[in-house]
DNA sequence: ACCTTTTCTGACCAAAAGGTCAATTTATGT
DNA sequence: ACATAAATTGACCTTTTGGTCAGAAAAGGT
């Protein structure tokens, strides 16, 4: 093995074939993608990707579980059992911080969903599902406790996931809204800060 | 001519073969569609697609502009230049109505942006660039006046436009989310409720 | 009835794309 | 050094697909 890293080559060429995939699913689709553009994209011969992978299905599904559990993985150390203020505004930034680090995935995932989710297992999607249950009963405490407004803990949810994606999902269209040609990091800053302060303005009891 | 309809063969071929591949390029994106597909979707021979269509890029192109026309028209009714409350609950209703009513031309459009904007036309960009800016000022005015936060108009857009676009775009997640196999138009209802109160109540300064 | 224009359609084609395979090369353990 | 397993790859096959076309059938006008 004359290559410098340690890494088994194995794992490195699937690492480069499914980092490949993603750039080229993400533009193109599913059905738009063609292998030979991920093994171009990897600098591999195409037959060497079906050394790796038995179908084109098998690629995707593996980028798809991969996505759901990195997002879990960056919205793991929210602990949203402490001021809803701190907890909220530390989720929005966090979920915004993602999509702009992985645009390409959260595109992939974003163009799947809309595509009646063909290939996201059933597995994936109660895992999303029961992710989501988890935070339900702290909102409802937080209402409880007369912290927020009395709104649809499901809404809510829906609302911040929508508004954060978007900024990753249809950049065009947010670049193109802001007069920018690429959205820049500080167009996320202010971002987070204009979805913060409103969303928790409108959230918040006024007695808080 | 033995149809019942006065109406011409061509506008009446066309008309069913544009509502054909709207159902079918919204379920699978442009490169997914086959002609094929959308031909037996409107009952008619495939060559017959070619006779009045020269390309499937063309259906694609004329049905995203039509679509664009489309959302000028769901919004013109929208009279901003009201109480920011009234102005901006009435946006947010028939915007998210519009999304209930067409969720096959809105996630059409959504994938179509995703994989940027590859036949959205400069026309077509310019477009709904200076339909938003002619909201901005109005915007503006109120924040000059006092009568709402001071934040900025394009990321307040944004933040409406996503959050009234999810439900028919991600209907899949949304449904997932509340627990439902399809939203129900009491969903939207919902929906419409807690953005509104939400986001007016964020925006709105104390003094009113 | 006759001519012109529009519409219709089965058959066909070339290119593209997913996937296969057998033969070869390279790595690995002993 | 040798044997076995892992990795590589050009050539090939099959199916699919966007698009073409020539001739037939309706429609429309006079």
């Amino acid at each position: 093995m004359d290559e410098k890293t340690e890494e088994k080559v194995r794992a490195r060429n699937v690492r480069r074939i499914v980092k490949a995939a993603i750039a080229v699913f993400s533009r193109k689709g599913f059905d738009g993608t063609r292998i030979a553009e991920i093994a171009a994209t990897a600098g591999l011969p195409k037959a060497n990707i079906y050394y790796y992978f038995s179908s084109k299905e098998e690629i995707y599904s593996a980028i798809i579980t991969q996505l759901i559990a990195g997002w879990d993985d960056a919205l793991s150390h929210i602990r949203p059992d402490r001021e809803p203020e701190e907890a909220l505004s530390a989720y929005i930034r966090a979920k915004l911080d993602y999509s702009r680090r992985h645009p390409e995935e959260s595109r992939l995932f974003a163009g799947e969903i809309i595509q009646g989710a063909r290939f996201l297992t059933r597995r994936d999607r109660a895992h999303m599902r029961s992710t989501t249950e988890k935070y339900v009963p702290i909102v409802d405490g937080w209402i409880r406790d007369g912290r927020v407004q009395a709104v649809s803990p499901h809404h809510l949810f829906i609302m911040l996931w929508s508004m954060t994606q978007f900024y990753a999902d249809f950049e065009l269209l947010a670049a193109d809204a802001l007069g920018r040609k690429k959205l820049k990091a500080e167009d996320f800053e202010e971002a987070a800060d204009t979805i913060t302060r409103t969303i928790l303005d409108g959230l918040l009891t006024p007695s808080h």
